[in-house]
RNA sequence: GCAGGGGUGGUCGAGUGGUUAAUGGCACCGGGCUGUAAACCCGGCAGACGAAAGUCUUACGUAGGUUCAAAUCCUACCCCCUGCACCA
């Protein structure tokens, strides 16, 4: 089945990879060499918020590591659980939210698809939603699914007890989402679930329940979370640490040049796919003096020409190069019309977002962090004649830019 | 239902009648040093008007009230938390 002639040991060895747990692991070999043996490709599920359609590469890795699946010949079910979200993952905050409408859901899933299929091969990879099966079950059947778990069993979850232990709120519903999130392995017969380390627990229950239902249980693979660009936190979208798929070449290489040189050798892990020797070299040559510098630039690299293209990948390297090595503007800068005439340049500030204020354009301007023409001005009076035979360049801060032109003629 | 505690700026958290646009930490923004790394240093961090001094507006759960003056006191309401009670 699989188009790259891969030893049992070596397919194991190659989804281990990056992972920070497989539960269990004899059992995913057993699943492999079964597979292998009966021509039928494993059924791999990873499930996704369905309100959450903007992915960065905290996403990336268990995609990535889906993908691993789908290169040996499996088939990937990208479930979408509308049902879920009615409950949103636990997370303290005492909410359910509003159901979607079927036009918001699959609105959704087309965002989904245009970011998934960066990384995953579309002709292998099934998308299906929890709501299929969860709400044909009705209020009866959800009562006798409750009925294959125990209390005890859903406060195994650390979450949980640490809430009840600090007396802070614990809502019913919430409760029960990994319960539904098993169930869904149960309905797909899947025989791997993949997930972030978050997700731990609502893998396990998945094989819990599946064995209630007289199904062989899944692999559960963890993937750990990547750190986000400050280094510390999980990346996420709210903490505003991440980089997401969706962004542009040149904003990619920035955010990836601006983490840290410690991070940055768990990004190569995560989101490459460089083996992990290589890794180690790099990092000794680090030690013995070489410049991180320029291994993060290979990082960046990498990881835009897997999102992008290796073409967009080379000219980051050389926007970089000039910007920020040469401190010369970057070879394209959006131009922005406005009226032609004499203009505060505070004023010009706000009127091209490059300030949301006039206290905060004036307040760049009095700290030195506005040049236009690549001259600094520190006068927030300071006026400039605005024509439209001639582009301005404005440039705020280390890295915005723009050029200001007068409105009409050429 | 009863009792107690609490709701302050992006966030955490001070602040019990005036000198509070509200101490401090974090985050964030600008500058410096660099490798757009980290660390560190400096500055800033509600808005509008003004060249400036400064003036005005908005803000401490919501709505009123007391007062020359309220985040701070009073009243009502909303929300959250805890304990008790209730619980086939």
């Amino acid at each position: 089945m699989s188009k790259i002639s891969m030893t049992i040991d070596e397919q194991f060895e190659f989804l281990k990879r990056g992972t920070l747990e497989v539960v269990r692991e004899e059992d995913l070999r057993a699943k492999l060499e079964k597979s292998e043996k009966m021509g039928k490709p494993l059924r791999v599920k990873l499930g996704a918020d369905p309100t959450a359609p903007d992915l960065h590469l905290g996403h990336a890795v268990v995609l990535r590591k889906l993908r691993d699946f789908q290169t040996l010949g499996h088939t990937v079910i990208f479930l979408i659980g509308d049902f879920t979200g009615l409950i949103g993952d636990p997370s303290g905050k005492n909410v359910t939210r509003p159901a979607l409408s079927k036009e918001e859901i699959e609105a959704n899933a087309e965002t989904y698809k245009a970011q998934v299929f960066k990384i995953l091969d579309a002709d292998k990879t099934i998308i299906d939603f929890n709501s299929r099966w969860m709400n044909e079950i009705g209020a009866s059947g959800f009562i006798k699914l409750a009925a294959h778990t125990t209390i005890k069993q859903i406060l195994e979850r650390d979450d949980f007890t640490k809430r009840l232990d600090e007396n802070r709120p614990l809502a019913l519903h919430e409760v029960l989402y990994p319960l539904v999130m098993a169930y869904d392995s149960v309905a797909l017969e899947a025989d791997v679930e993949l997930g972030g380390n978050d997700q731990k627990f609502n893998l396990l229950m998945g094989r819990n329940l599946q064995r209630e239902y007289g199904q062989e249980p899944q692999v559960a693979i963890i993937t750990p979370l990547l750190e986000g660009t400050d280094g510390v936190q999980k990346m996420s979208k709210s903490l505003g640490n991440y980089i997401g798929i969706n962004e542009s070449p040149t904003e990619m290489f920035g955010k990836v040049m601006s983490i840290s040189d410690d991070l940055m050798w768990r990004y190569f892990e995560l989101c490459t796919d460089v083996p992990r020797s290589e890794i180690e070299r790099m990092n000794r040559a680090c030690a013995e003096g070489a410049n991180p510098r320029d291994y993060k630039i290979e990082l960046a690299k990498r990881i835009i020409t897997e999102l992008h293209s290796e073409g967009e990948a080379n000219a980051a390297v050389e926007n970089f190069i000039r910007v920020f090595s040469r401190h010369e503007a970057p070879d394209t800068v959006e131009e922005r019309r406005v009226k032609s005439g004499m203009w505060k340049l505070a004023r010009l500030l706000i009127e091209t977002s490059l300030a949301a204020s006039v206290a905060e354009a004036r307040r760049l301007i009095e700290q030195g962090g506005v040049r236009v023409e690549g001259e600094r001005i520190t006068a927030h009076d300071a006026e400039i004649n605005v024509a439209s035979d001639h582009a301005h360049l404005i440039q705020v801060g280390k890295r915005r830019f723009l050029r200001v032109r007068g409105e009409g003629g050429g």
